[in-house]
RNA sequence: GCCCCCUUCGUCUAUCGGUUAGGACACCAGAUUUUCAAUCUGGUGAGAGGAGUUCGACUCUCCUAGGGGGCGCCA
């Protein structure tokens, strides 16, 4: 059987943590089987999609590295044999109408004339009477004469599939096994709308049979749909693809995740800092392991060791402190050229280090790189470097420059540095050590004054190549200065 | 209310009838150290409850409880 899965959001929205899951797994099965991935855009709801939300999922899946080997791209251009990929668009071209009239022909379908109000009225009346609140299928036998006069009341039909009343509906879930539903659950679903497009439930079965998707990955928020749509298979006399029912992700609370949690776009991740292939290899784990538990993958690694029977039924609570930590594995992996690459924006977008040698900024990026856990980070850390005047901490000013000894300790070793022939990090400690010893202080107390004289922090990178980097004119500049704060 | 799903450390998970229930994040302690971080070592910490089946259950069955999801002319 050749595989073919497919994503298909409603561009209703940014990509979200959620979205971008179900998307992970269905590309890591395409190419874990070597199928295909399409992206599908299901746009049947008139009112909430929009264009803007199509870019957004483009931007969100390319940045994430989810390439689709099917169905439309930002350029405008279409990968496929089933084009346009977008259910609106496929409406318009007569894809659905087709199924729906023969299933009316056929008696499997009814139109209904119910108004939204009677509808809502006939729901809060069977709340009230403790029964469920679904159509009861009012409009299943309706004479002629009941027709004609709906009609010439003007009133616009919906269509209904027809669910049989007895039996049962079973589907084996490749994540959950059997799962079977009393078919007097199910009730006369809307297959088309008055506007004339087809429902979601409707057009997912049509476009998952006539695009040949051998597997439906998604979401558990969608098995209690997946009966009513294999109802829709057999009626259409088609095979349905095999399904598989992924658990949610949930927020601390135990929710489903939701924007309160921190499901924020996708695109808020990569603005945050983050880097594609922590998040990814993150929410992988989301409901997902080896029988090892392994970690963190390599490039590649997750194509090649992905398996639908390591998928967990449980949901999964999103940690972000671990996606931090992961994150933060992830840059110190990164060789030099990768970090700078990945950091630059950020560094451009905060103003700091303008002007920099490139060479100079990616050796500074080098010194800090072991504290970063997101790229954001990283001006703020290394800023120091650049301004023209040192911005000093107060509790950082109180704690070391206001200490007996300080003034001191930054006298004797700007006398040194003054004079020190080679400018460079071992040198440097050495003759630190030397006016500490000299003057009765303790190494610590000449560091930290130093520290806090030319970065204006306590906390900072390895402090003599910080000075060797920084350079005597600088450093020696920063030291006086600072000595008018100490006391 | 009805239907469906789920249940191992705080969190993500391994285990597929016999294990001192393993790993990761977080946390705690120690080591290292000029700070922070990183790193290394060690530690705290789990099978919801109850019945079965079995020589033996985290693992299989049932019940209970708890949690979640769904019940739209939304997807």
């Amino acid at each position: 059987m050749k595989i073919r899965v497919r994503f298909a959001p409603s561009p209703t929205g940014h990509l979200h943590i959620g979205g971008l899951r179900t998307a992970l797994f269905n590309y890591l099965y395409a190419r874990k089987e070597g199928g295909q991935f399409i992206l599908r855009i299901e746009d049947t709801d008139e009112e909430r999609s929009t264009q803007a939300s199509t870019d957004a999922i483009f931007q969100g899946m390319l940045w994430a590295g989810l390439n689709w080997d099917e169905g439309p791209f930002p350029d405008g251009s279409v990968k496929g044999e089933y084009p346009p990929y977008f259910q609106a668009a496929r409406w318009e071209q007569g894809v659905y109408q087709k199924y729906i009239d023969g299933l009316l022909a056929e008696g499997k379908a009814y139109k209904c004339y119910c108004t939204p109000e009677e509808l809502g009225d006939m729901r809060a009346k069977a709340q009230a009477e403790h029964r469920p609140p679904r159509y009861e299928g009012r409009c299943r036998h309706l004479t002629q004469e009941q027709v004609k006069r709906f009609e010439a009341e003007g009133r616009k039909p919906v269509v209904r599939f027809k669910m049989p009343a007895e039996g049962e509906t079973v589907f084996n879930d490749l994540i959950r096994g059997e799962v079977r539903f009393a078919n007097k659950d199910l009730y006369d679903l809307v297959i088309r709308k008055t506007s004339g497009i087809p429902t979601y439930n409707f057009a997912v079965v049509v476009d998952d049979y006539l695009m040949q998707i051998s597997h439906v990955i998604r979401g558990d928020d969608h098995i209690s749909n997946t009966p009513a749509q294999l109802r829709i298979y057999d009626a259409l006399g088609w095979r349905p693809p095999v399904m598989a029912h992924l658990s949610m992700i949930h927020g601390p609370d135990g929710t489903k995740l939701s924007k309160r949690h921190g499901d924020t776009s996708v695109i808020e991740y990569k603005k945050q800092g983050y880097l594609p292939q922590a998040l990814i290899n993150y929410l992988a784990l989301l409901g997902w392991s080896t029988p090892d538990s392994q970690q963190i993958f390599a490039a590649g690694e997750l194509e090649r060791k992905f398996d639908i029977k390591g998928c967990q039924k449980s949901p999964a609570v999103f940690d972000p402190v671990k996606l931090l930590w992961m994150n933060g594995e992830y840059l110190r992996a990164m060789d030099e050229t990768q970090l700078y690459a990945a950091a630059r924006p950020f560094i451009d977008d905060a103003g700091v280090a303008r002007g920099a040698d490139a060479e100079f900024l990616r050796k500074i990026i080098m010194l800090e790189r072991e504290k970063y856990k997101t790229l954001k980070e990283i001006p703020d850390l290394i800023s120091f470097f650049f301004t023209d005047k040192v911005q000093f901490d107060h509790e950082a000013v109180n704690k070391v420059l206001k200490q007996e000894g300080a003034k001191k300790a930054l006298e004797a070793v700007i006398a040194k540095y003054s004079v020190l022939a080679d400018f460079s990090e071992l040198p440097l400690e050495a003759a630190a050590r030397a006016a500490a010893k000299e003057n009765g202080l303790k190494a610590g107390q000449v560091f930290h004054p130093v520290r806090v004289a030319v970065s204006g922090r306590t906390n900072g990178p390895t402090l003599f190549k910080m000075l060797e980097y920084m350079g005597r004119d600088k450093v020696l500049a920063r030291m006086q200065a600072a000595l008018e704060l100490c006391s």
